[in-house]
DNA sequence: ACCATCCGTGTAATCGATTGCCAAGGCGTG
DNA sequence: CACGCCTTGGCAATCGATTACACGGATGGT
């Protein structure tokens, strides 16, 4: 087992720590030979530093928390794989945690990365009202910037997607389709994004004189999708469309249409939220709404790097514009 | 910003920071007043601790790195999921990085996994003979498991499926099923489980007589599935069966079959690999095989756990049996 | 009544790297 | 030639928590 310290490399060098670190850090020059020497004792001796001190001593990690509802969720995979890629150009690492949906497990994760010494937390809070007392408390230990949902009354940035619009685009293509009456699906869950996306959904099918169906809640998840629609189903004559608050539930949905034989887009128009990769190989392919996940992952970090900095900004907002993929399950035919 | 160290807590409580440290950690006893006075002290500062300091005395962080090749593939964040939820259980928090499928990348987080002191280290490896340096270095520093893919000549556990006994099953599954001709689609990675796969693909068609007709290599994603499945049907006349050595290209293979008016499975069989959740939600749905992803992760954590351990155990392999999961895409009709 | 325990608490060393401060030597300038 | 600056390296303090060791007082056994 490697135990090599920053001593043992001084003494086979043959001189100080303070040298050492110097030499190998370059937070100021050593003489050329030094640095030659200091180099080739670290290389054979294989030593590989220790993050831990090194933190303790300059009270930074380089490395910055990301806390996301679920990791099994393809829209937030991709949003993880953005801000790792984007902190990466930046020389920092990230600490991925998943809180499960579970708003205590979401606060236990916070204070797991505030006592880490995180120097950043980039958050999808999981509940509007249940996640804030453990998000206030963390961004009053570090700047915190929270992503796609988020949470009122907390002082911090926030970078997401501009559900109004989103859910106008959905409603304007469906009514242009024909759509008179819709029933919409999605989660319980109490936070931005989900409130947003239904009061979008009720603004806009008024807007356009669509009827209202329903309003089915459950979870973000393949299984609720085919459950809400079984319930559709068997509950009477279908509405002319179904708009899901995210592509999970959609695919459930039609999932749930082929096994009771209801044929998509012939007796019913289907939508989904985010466009994750399988929404393209669905049966039939979904009209969806696509997030701008890259887009939102840099701003993250931006709006980050820059809480890092000395200065003091009062908190952004910023909401990115959507855009609508169509595809055959709202009626166009499918083609290569 | 919070800067409660545990001098402060000690100074509130009027005792010394022996006694605070010992009263929360619950190390050594302490008197119920002064566990009262201390836990009322450290609550009123909203003291969370510093992390960096406890493990720096402790040489333990209680965390575990995981490097995965991409944590966009749903097999691997599966494998993921169950890793995390198997540590949280002995109380200890996941690391997670991805090496994005490049072997200079992984060895980069191996040592950024190393230099940050994590008790352990869970990889999948990204190839077979460039990832062997690196990951032989960690196994040197501290206790890994290899999960999945498995790299030869590093002394370290392993955990996996038993490739062989998967290809066994699809080819015996096909050749019942009356294919006499087959194509194998996978990727170029020179690993154990790629390698395997593609061996255990010509041992069984050979033993059942069914003859290959190609095997193709790129890489883990639909976008190689659609791209192969177009060279396929470009190049003539179609096998009686594509088998691809994941679910991804399965998908991707469906989709160009899709767009080329290839019926599946009337004018070919196909089949996939890990059974990952969009694999029953594809037209039609896929045959796979399935992995037992949550004893994998199960059996990596009780390994690695076994590691931290005093005792020294020659490495284990262990390799779990996969099962079948017969969908349309192999000719059952579909239903329900 | 005396000595051996034992319990709770404090003091201070420690983990490993970084960095403020100081000193020695080299160099240039008046 | 003398003086001061600038460069380079070492010493030792420091980050915050943990813990070995010591110590005082209470308890119990004989």
């Amino acid at each position: 087992m490697g135990r090599v310290t920053i001593r043992d490399v001084a003494e086979r060098a043959g001189v100080s720590t303070a040298t050492v670190s110097r030499a190998l850090s370059g937070a100021r020059p050593v003489s050329p030979s030094v640095l030659e020497t200091v180099t080739r004792a670290a290389d054979d001796l294989g030593y590989s530093g220790n993050g831990i001190a090194s933190a303790l001593r300059r009270s930074r990690t380089d490395t910055v928390g990301m806390v996301v509802p679920s990791i099994a969720n393809p829209f937030f995979t991709a949003l993880v794989e953005g801000v790792e890629h984007a902190l990466q150009q930046a020389g920092r690492q990230l600490f991925l945690c998943s809180s499960r949906s579970d708003p205590d497990l979401e606060a236990q994760r916070l204070r797991s990365l505030v006592a880490r010494q995180v120097d950043g937390i980039v958050i999808s809070p999981v509940h509007g009202i249940r996640s804030r007392e453990a998000l206030a408390w963390a961004t009053d230990q570090l700047p915190l910037v929270q992503v796609d949902r988020y949470v009122a009354g907390v002082d911090s940035d926030w970078v997401g997607v501009d559900d109004d619009l989103a859910l106008r685009l959905v409603v304007d293509h469906l009514a242009d389709s024909g759509v008179t009456s819709a029933a919409f699906i999605s989660s319980t869950l109490t936070n931005s994004s989900t409130e947003l996306r239904v009061a979008g959904f009720t603004e806009h099918t008024a807007r356009r004189g669509v009827a209202v169906r329903d309003v089915l809640l459950g979870e973000y998840s393949i299984a609720w999708g085919r459950e809400a629609m079984q319930r559709l189903v068997a509950a009477g004559p279908l509405p002319d469309a179904v708009v899901c608050a995210d592509d999970l539930i959609a695919l459930g949905v039609l999932q749930a249409c082929a096994a009771a034989g209801v044929a998509v887009p012939a007796d019913v128009l289907v939508t989904g939220f985010d466009d994750i990769p399988y929404a393209a190989l669905s049966d039939p392919p979904l009209t969806t709404v696509r997030q701008p996940q890259d887009d939102i992952a840099e701003e993250a970090v931006r709006l980050l790097s820059a809480a890092l900095g000395p200065h003091r900004a009062p908190p952004a907002r910023s909401a990115l514009a959507p855009s609508l993929v169509v595809r055959a399950s709202t009626g166009v035919s499918a083609s290569g």
